[in-house]
DNA sequence: TTAATTGGGTGATATATATCACACTACAAT
DNA sequence: ATTGTAGTGTGATATATATCACCCAATTAA
């Protein structure tokens, strides 16, 4: 059950009213690790705030193809569920748990209420904002300039920054995040092997580059 | 000079009290086409508005690279320098003139300030950042899954929807903003040509596909 | 008018990545 | 113990793009 003590933690710089507003209308749901919590395309239907464990952001190709972009931990919120001033807005944005997660869905009636109501509300909005076109900006940086030896570094470190050097992911979870193949992973933690940057192991390889 | 008339029609859902605001502190100020108006990594000084002309908003490299992502118009902000809790924040964009241009300089102490005092200060940026928030995914699903050839007619449809179907552009100017070699880009324009797509002459060509 | 500069065309080659084919190994299921 | 499957290694080849070299044409400067 979702108490007061829990929201105060996690978003600690909400007014008063607002964790009433929560408790009032959210709804504190459930996923197992590796559901699709939201498809491109798909239409929004409620805010997303994450109360526990993390999601994992992703561009969607209409092929098949994905990009991850960031993660979303708790006390995030997924920024394009925030403002949607029309209904039946669609998602841009591919969403998966990867841990088992809690989440709280509001539906989206609410959220241009709170603008008008909650002052901490509008601040969290644009905060989440900004972040999010920050994470998305590095995103572009790493595409646009580098290859896929530097891009897989990158995607590796974001990695151990969420979880810690031991990455339990198989190469093709990783050709997958940077929509490249199996082969090319591969063949490039190979080379980080050679270098000493990492041990690899199956099903998982240490991050020890430093 | 700035007038009240002037700010309601470039922002006509503010409030009364706003404009004033703006025509106090507001310096505006000219840029002739081609300035570079905001690097990578300097220190964010003062908010942007656009009031006259079409500012171009790049993602840049270390190494000099450049990648554009998109176009900033009359009534229109640039996002990052709207949210400037600290000082000293840096931009993470390149913004260069297109045309010759006037803007209004707003200097970052007022943000914070307007935030708590105008409402419609509030859903602007709100609004601002959501914008520009979906132009990156765009510009990101163009990256991450596209070949040159369709980046490169979506350019040019940008190109189009701007400023119409001449399309004034040298082969490396089209080069510079997507990050790639002249000799790619009249490959691929001869390419449009052969296919009908365009017209070409020397600094420019026309867009008469379909 | 001549020279210099800029924009553009195009072959040759290099490189990064994608794709295909297949082999090998650890582990799970039976 | 046998079989199947998922994860991985690796050569061969294809493709997209980058880079180099050089040419020519149009425009501008002298």
């Amino acid at each position: 059950m979702l108490s007061k003590e829990t929201l105060t933690k996690l978003f600690p710089d909400w007014e008063d009213g607002l964790y009433d507003a929560i408790l009032n209308v959210a709804e504190l749901k459930e996923a197992k690790a590796g559901t699709t919590l939201l498809k491109m395309g798909q239409n929004i239907k409620s805010a997303m705030l994450v109360v526990e464990g993390t999601i994992k952001l992703y561009q969607e190709d209409e092929t098949g193809g994905e990009y991850f972009m960031y993660h979303l931990n708790p006390g995030e919120a997924c920024a394009v569920t925030l403002v949607c001033n029309y209904h039946h807005e669609q998602s841009q944005v591919l969403a998966k748990a990867v841990t088992d997660i809690q989440y709280l869905a509001i539906p989206i009636e609410f959220m241009e209420k709170w603008l008008n109501e909650f002052k901490s509300w509008h601040y969290f909005v644009i905060k989440t904002y900004r972040s999010r076109y920050e994470e998305l900006l590095k995103t572009i940086h790493e595409i646009a300039f580098k290859n896929m030896d530097e891009r897989l570094e990158f995607y590796i470190l974001k990695f151990v920054k969420q979880f810690g050097a031991i990455v339990n992911l198989t190469h093709q979870d990783i050709a997958n995040d940077l929509n490249t193949s199996r082969e090319v992973i591969s063949r490039l933690l190979k080379k980080m092997e050679h270098n000493g940057w990492i041990i690899m192991n199956r099903n998982s390889f240490d991050w020890i580059k430093k």
